[in-house]
RNA sequence: GCCCGGGUGGUGGAAUGGUAGACACGGCAGAUUCAAAAUCUGCUGCUCUUACGAGCGUGCGAGUUCGAGUCUCGCCCCGGGCACCA
């Protein structure tokens, strides 16, 4: 028998259904609709495997959708502005635009080939003047609207390169290019005003429901919301203009057990200091001399330097503690001066031992005084202890009665008051580069910004820009920047910075519904469309991209270019795993890709020249690790339909995956094997119908339970159990030699349209070869018979004393006292009883039987 | 460091608190073949046992329960995010 020719299939159908312009989704409010989106690409050069995975996945709830008679939307589009673009234009000296759309060009072809069921014309990549001329547009509605401002803010700064560095730059503190220690040097920045909308972005996650609570729980700690004492103290012998020193605390309970306060190195009064003391300056400076990651500043080693500044405690004017400059401190959260508890939290405990500060324990009970060694001590709600104000020994409390508790004691003292305080800052977009969407304001020495009159829109990036040295093109262009104000027609100079390209990504799902409006949105295509009802992607975008989105969403409706519905743009939300893989670098710290490892002799080494290589570990996929792996030989040698059934077998979608290659030879096997069956099914019709055979209503229950479970793990995202049905399915299928022909052909086209998501152009092909007229691409999705989903007689697992010992057929709705008699009449349960009379028979029906002896 | 997630056979994984290992890969054996590929059939958690069967098993340690991979507490390891990677 001949073999299924996957190219020459695919091709055919593929032309198929663009003449039939399948997939093109029209707006017609007669149908419902279904809006389902992959987070699309950046144009990195070639689609890699967390691609294939993530736009099969929805490729899959795309054409399931379909088949239930949706009107589907589902768009492609390319996140096309960043720096690779630009490092590729030093590198190799190609223009960022070029680099970017020769990279969409390959991609297209790419994605084109893996058959997804994709609406082609509203396609547009974030770099088209077309799409950022509508963000820049919003731009000027949110600055109009207030929420939009300017502010100073620190970046990574590379003092050789003189240029600023984002944080993936700055390798072990030190500039990527040049190897300079970084500093970090403040910019007049803008920014969006996404702190206003914490409460309602927080309180707003409740009702994300199809979302996966791990996201939401992220959200949710990301924005983190605390009600906390805000206080002052007084500063003894303050510098003027610094009578008073403001902090934020969470844990009032413990400002008994101060024995510190702690100022961020960036604080106007670790500044006002400076001037008159080097050594304070000196230590600030080395605070500075880090970049400006969360995550370097909490792992850095916590240091501190004494102003030689005293406050007097709130609670005892008598009772002063030292201020000192700690580089722990964030000078963007809360106030930025904190004061330290050693007894009851962490990192001040262990600050209080390396500068010998007390350790007062404000939870001491009567005999425990010594508690605090090495660890801070987390008082418990439930326990009983005095709260002891540990210098009179007077009781002012008894028990941890929480922090509200604490603040109304505070401020019944008339020490501060309770404040609610959030974590999330706001959201900086200015970015000093030139692959991105410039930023609409002009900046005039008397009128100050101004934006740009709307009739100038977009402004465009100028295509006569040079690399060839570190900085920003646009900074340095010959005449980009000089332009005259619009207010008073004096010399002005255009922003140069460019916008985060997180902005480029927290609208393009609105853009989807119209392409081609001439403003944002179209109010009937958003109307009609919005929200997505399916997003899908990578989990590690749960955070940032999301909630700039959710963000950008409130702001457009805000401006007028979404309906309040629209707010919380994604219905449903599913966060992928990612596909990993190891990591290789050569003895010159080179990265290599894995097809340019081989193994020999066991071990792997460079391929080209042999050289050992030093294995790292299993990380997502990532251009700047080089671990990627090119589907594109894949889907050449085995076709789409094996790439995208391998990508969907075994492994949970929400879990990460390690690549590996084998398997999808084994896949493309079993497609090939599909192939074969069914072609011979659809050979062997009968034109009339037989009678009934014994074998046909098991092979008729197992399609049936096919169908019920397909469905329902496809609305449950579990594909990889979905396959292990067709599998059984398709094993049933070739085990049914002695059913009849027309039962046969039922699973046999069942089948096809199970796998039809999975894998269309196999399933049009033996769709077709049983002689369907239709193209399954337009034909509805199998329903399962109920009567055919259950059983009369079930079978039963007997356990004595909790451990399986057998196993009793009965009738699915037998009497519990049936089930109990049968169970113990059982000759093996009775063996592991050894004669003892039963104590107990626990009788779950259609579940188990217990009995404890 | 902080927040989130994960850990089950040789491998990927399945399992509303109820038979742990569905399905697949790999492996082994057999059929077919001059031979191989392809295909088909059977077996395949570990240990002991000729067999029947028994014991042990879901990262580690406790706990709740008639019953725990699943729930609770404490650890270990791996991955993601940490605001300028996208």
């Amino acid at each position: 028998m001949s073999r299924y020719n996957a190219a020459e299939a695919e091709l055919k159908w593929r032309k198929t259904w663009d003449e039939m312009n399948a997939f093109e989704a029209v707006r017609d409010p007669s149908r419902p609709k279904y809006y389902v989106l992959e987070m699309f690409p950046y144009p990195s050069g070639r689609i890699h495997m967390g691609h294939v995975r993530n736009y099969a996945m929805g490729d899959v709830i795309a054409r399931y959708k379909r088949a239930q008679g949706f009107n589907v939307l589902h768009p492609m589009g390319w996140d096309a502005f960043g720096m690779p673009a630009e490092n590729a234009a030093m590198e190799r000296g190609s223009h960022p635009a070029k680099w970017t759309y020769d990279n969409i060009a390959t991609m297209r072809e790419q994605l084109k080939m893996m058959g997804l069921s994709l609406d082609w014309s509203r396609e547009f990549a974030t770099c088209d003047p077309e799409y950022y001329a509508q963000q820049q547009a919003m731009f000027l509605d949110m600055y109009k609207a207030g929420l939009v401002y300017r502010k100073s803010s620190t970046v990574n700064w590379d003092p050789v390169d003189m240029t600023v560095l984002a944080n993936e730059q700055v390798i072990d503190g030190k500039g990527w290019r040049s190897g300079a220690p970084v500093e970090r040097r403040e910019l007049t920045q803008w920014f969006f005003r996404i702190s206003d909308m914490a409460d309602e972005l927080l309180t707003a996650i409740d009702g994300l429901t199809e979302w996966p609570e791990k996201v939401r729980l992220m959200q949710r700690n990301w924005i983190g919301k605390s009600r906390g004492l805000q206080f002052a103290f007084d500063v003894v012998d303050a510098p003027d203009g610094h009578e008073k020193l403001e902090v934020y605390t969470t844990r009032p309970d413990t400002l008994l057990g101060a024995s510190f306060a702690a100022i961020a190195a960036d604080h106007p009064l670790a500044k006002s200091l400076e001037a008159s003391n080097p050594d304070l300056a000196a230590f600030a400076a080395e605070c500075r001399r880090m970049g400006t990651s969360e995550e370097e500043m909490e792992r850095a080693e916590k240091l501190g330097f004494d102003t030689g500044l005293r406050v007097r405690h709130p609670f005892d004017p008598d009772w002063e503690l030292p201020v000192y400059i700690a580089n722990f401190i964030l000078m963007d959260y809360g106030t930025g001066a904190i004061f330290g508890c050693p007894a009851h939290d962490q990192r001040d405990l262990d600050f209080a031992r390396k500068y010998g500060l007390p350790v007062t324990d404000v939870y001491c009970t009567q005999d425990s005084e010594e508690r605090v060694g090495g660890t801070a001590y987390i008082p418990l709600k439930s326990e009983t202890v005095r709260y002891v104000r540990a210098l009179a020994g007077e009781e002012i409390m008894t028990g941890y009665q929480g922090v509200d508790a604490a603040i109304a004691h505070c401020e019944a003292a008339g020490v501060g008051k309770g404040v609610v305080n959030f974590r999330l800052r706001d959201w900086g977009v200015s970015r000093q580069r030139y692959w991105g969407c410039p930023i609409p304001i002009i900046h005039c020495d008397t009128c100050g910004p101004v934006p740009v009159p709307r009739e100038q829109l977009p402004v465009r990036l100028p295509e006569d820009v040079s690399f060839d040295k570190p900085g920003n093109p646009l900074d340095r262009h010959a005449n980009w920047k000089h332009v005259p104000c619009p207010d008073c027609g004096a010399e002005a100079r255009r922003e140069t910075d460019t916008m985060d390209t997180f902005a480029d990504s927290s609208w393009y799902y609105a853009r989807f519904t119209n392409p081609n409006a001439e403003t944002p949105t179209d109010a009937m295509d958003v109307e009609y469309w919005m929200n997505v009802d399916q997003y899908i992607g990578g989990v590690e975008h749960a955070i940032l991209h999301l909630l700039y989105s959710r963000f950008w969403a409130r702001a457009m409706h805000l401006t007028g270019h979404l309906p309040a519905e629209a707010i919380e743009p994604f219905n449903a939300l599913f966060t992928q795993g990612m596909v990993c893989h190891e990591t290789y670098e050569s003895d010159d710290g080179r990265w290599l890709t894995p097809a340019e490892v081989i193994e020999k002799d066991g071990r792997k080494v460079e391929a080209a020249t042999g050289a050992p290589i030093t294995i790292g570990p299993v990380i997502k996929m990532s251009k700047s690790k080089k671990n990627v792996v090119d589907p594109e030989h894949i889907i050449q040698e085995y076709g789409a339909d094996t790439a995208r059934w391998f990508m969907l077998s075994d492994s949970p979608p929400e879990r990460d995956v390690e690549w590996t290659a084998a398997g999808a030879e084994a896949a493309s096997r079993h497609l090939q094997r599909v192939w074969r069956l069914v072609t011979e099914i659809a050979e062997s019709r009968s034109d009339t119908e037989s009678t009934p055979l014994p074998a046909d209503k098991a092979l008729r229950q197992a399609t049936h339970r096919v169908i019920d479970g397909v469905t329902k793990d496809i609305e449950g995202f579990a594909f990889n159990k979905a396959v292990a049905r067709m599998y059984e399915l398709t094993n049933a299928l070739m085990k049914s030699g002695d059913a009849s022909p027309a039962v046969r052909r039922e699973a046999a086209a069942a089948l096809a349209q199970l796998m039809a998501p999975v894998t269309p152009h196999l399933s049009e092909e033996i769709w077709a070869r049983l002689g369907m007229e239709t193209p399954l691409v337009s034909s509805p999705w199998p329903t399962a018979d109920p009567t055919l989903l259950v059983d009369d007689l079930i079978r039963l697992p007997v356990q004595v004393n909790g451990k399986r010992r057998s196993e009793i057929e009965i009738a699915k709705d037998a009497a519990k006292e049936d089930i109990e008699a049968a169970a113990l009449a059982d000759a093996a349960v009775a063996r592991a009883m050894g004669g003892a009379a039963p104590r107990k028979v626990i009788v779950v029906p259609g579940r188990i039987v217990n009995v404890v002896v």
